[in-house]
DNA sequence: CTGAAAGCGCTTACAG
DNA sequence: CTGAAAGCGCTTACAG
């Protein structure tokens, strides 16, 4: 009777079959509303028997839901990002997933809100996430505007935004604390712009260190804003005059800057110099010598950031919050 | 009368506001059937005033179609293979998004099909692109047994499978045989994981090149699997010891490697030894000095496959069907 | 050229 | 506990 090899079922199908309305085969699959536990078994099985799967696309519009969450990327970004936004995106694929939602993707041009006007117009999600580095003041401005719930990745300075984020002050303390605690009294610190969020979570994390040990930080061996090659050479230059005996990076492009001007200079790490970076990539772990840094649970940062997207539309994700978390690495760079 | 700030319009709305059947508006919309000239205008105009948007979603089930297409990505994959994709899929999200479809990615791990499963199940999509490094003949086996229409990205060997590829071999052949024309008789290789299709394709240029022009390969020279620092270290030291006259790295980041395994054991580019890719980034062009590499149109290979597919699932993509093409750069690495 | 009606495959008050 | 009916927002034969 079946006119292809394997019949599509449809609710009205499996209500015909069974017997009963499809409401009640609605409601047996669904688990809302009354239902007798006999009947809910027959259609149940009925169903395994049959591998009937839902139309999500109908509920979707019954309920007025898509259950599509889009990814925000960046259409452009550097080869040090890849592998957070890997890791990000399968943190986020994982709990989506497991929700049923899936992932719509949308790369995000610098600032041009078009592609956020599409998905918008559109409405084939019910949620966004936002990715580190699409997050600017205009597009996060848009987004408020939106009438999309979304989150971010990343810190954000407005309250009243949604983020999810590293620790990065906790972190950036404890690599501190530990290059203190290895003897180093005279820490420089190459951090970078200071309009992000981040830098500024970062330095406080390294001077939380410094007062907990009680160890007096050294104005002059900051530089903030060392987010290009000529100021990091510069910065060098004076910081090893000062008498520096280590370079916490904020990051690791930072650091990698950091490490060919010391290169440049002849100041060999780690003996002349000892130095460590605020946020791990796989260019630090094969740099010569190996950078100490902090590596982020960036798989984890994504699935928190579905998780709370989640909430926001009303699902009720079982997963456990659990606090984003961190590992320092010692490497060879503060031997 | 609005209850909002701003109503979304449905085609109801606009029909009872026209005076017009809701077939009108639809067809007004859609350009399909016969409808005439001034009503058509009329329509158009009251939904360029109210910005209406149709839904997509009742649109796709009353069509029985999603507007969605899957991406399969490899929930793993090295760092080689970040730009690669990072193109691909700017090209994939431009094309589709030109023809309203969106991009759904699924991230499948190694062979489970579990996640390919699910996207069946659910209906969310019209069809599948899978992409390099996802395609294992299980993968693909499995697919040829859904309903669902897919284009791969890379080689398959399978002719009834439609594919877009790189011209890998080709290129792979055109770099090495210019090396070898420009006299070097003992190249090495420094060859990808070979469980990857690509390192294969890239392996046999390699060969044909050197067969085309009589000229012996040494397999000496040959090291495989070459995707870490250490191997790579390893390897530039006992091909210098046996005499290599020049160096081809399958891809950006083997090549990244080698060129600083080259500067520790302070070995001259050019002068003591010729250095080429065969998958160029950024990287290369800004390497001291600057690495002669072929540069594959990636984004245009994303753009193909999306083409491709959406040609399959009936649409008619007015962009022009570009042969898939490279360029050989030459740099100073082989002068 | 235009419209009433049925349909896409679900959900969900409402009534029993 | 169960079902008939209306509805989600569109499209599309069919009839005029």
């Amino acid at each position: 009777m079946e006119t292809e090899e394997k019949k599509i079922y449809t609710i009205d199908d499996i209500a015909r079959e069974l017997g009963v309305s499809k409401t009640t085969v609605s409601r047996a699959i669904s688990g809302k509303g009354r239902i007798g536990q006999a009947t809910r078994d027959r259609v149940l099985a009925f169903i395994k028997e049959h591998d009937y799967r839902p139309n999500v696309v109908a509920r979707g519009l019954a309920q007025r839901k898509t259950y599509n969450i889009a990814l925000l990327m960046p259409k452009d970004y550097v080869a040090t990002d890849f592998l957070f936004f890997k890791d990000c995106m399968n943190g986020i694929c994982e709990v989506a997933s497991a929700h049923d939602y899936d992932i719509i993707i949308s790369m995000v041009d610098g600032e041009d809100v078009s592609q956020i006007e599409r998905l918008e117009a559109n409405r084939k999600v019910d949620g966004i996430i936002v990715s580190r580095a699409v997050v600017s003041s205009k597009i996060q401005k848009y987004l408020k505007n939106c009438r999309e719930p979304f989150v971010l990745i990343g810190p954000t300075s407005d309250p009243e935004i949604p983020f999810v984020d590293n620790k990065n002050q906790e972190a950036g303390k404890e690599l501190t604390s530990i290059l203190l605690m290895k003897g180093m009294r005279h820490l420089a610190l190459l951090g970078g712009n200071e309009s992000y969020n981040v830098t500024g979570s970062r330095y406080q994390g390294f001077l939380d260190a410094h007062q907990e040990l009680g160890i007096p930080v050294d104005k002059n061996l900051i530089f903030m804003n060392a987010d290009n090659q000529l100021v990091i050479s510069d910065a060098v230059s004076k910081l090893y005059e000062a008498g520096a005996d280590g370079i916490v990076c904020m990051d690791d492009v930072i650091c990698s800057m950091c490490m060919s001007s010391l290169r440049e200079k002849k100041i060999q790490v780690p003996m002349q110099m000892k130095v460590a970076s605020m946020y791990d990539s796989k260019n630090l772990e094969y740099h010569n010598p190996p950078v100490t840094s902090i590596k982020f649970d960036t798989t984890g940062l994504g699935q928190m950031a579905c998780i709370k997207l989640l909430e926001i539309l009303g699902e009720n994700p079982q997963e456990e919050i659990k606090p984003l978390n961190y590992q320092v690495i010692l490497r060879e760079s503060t031997q």
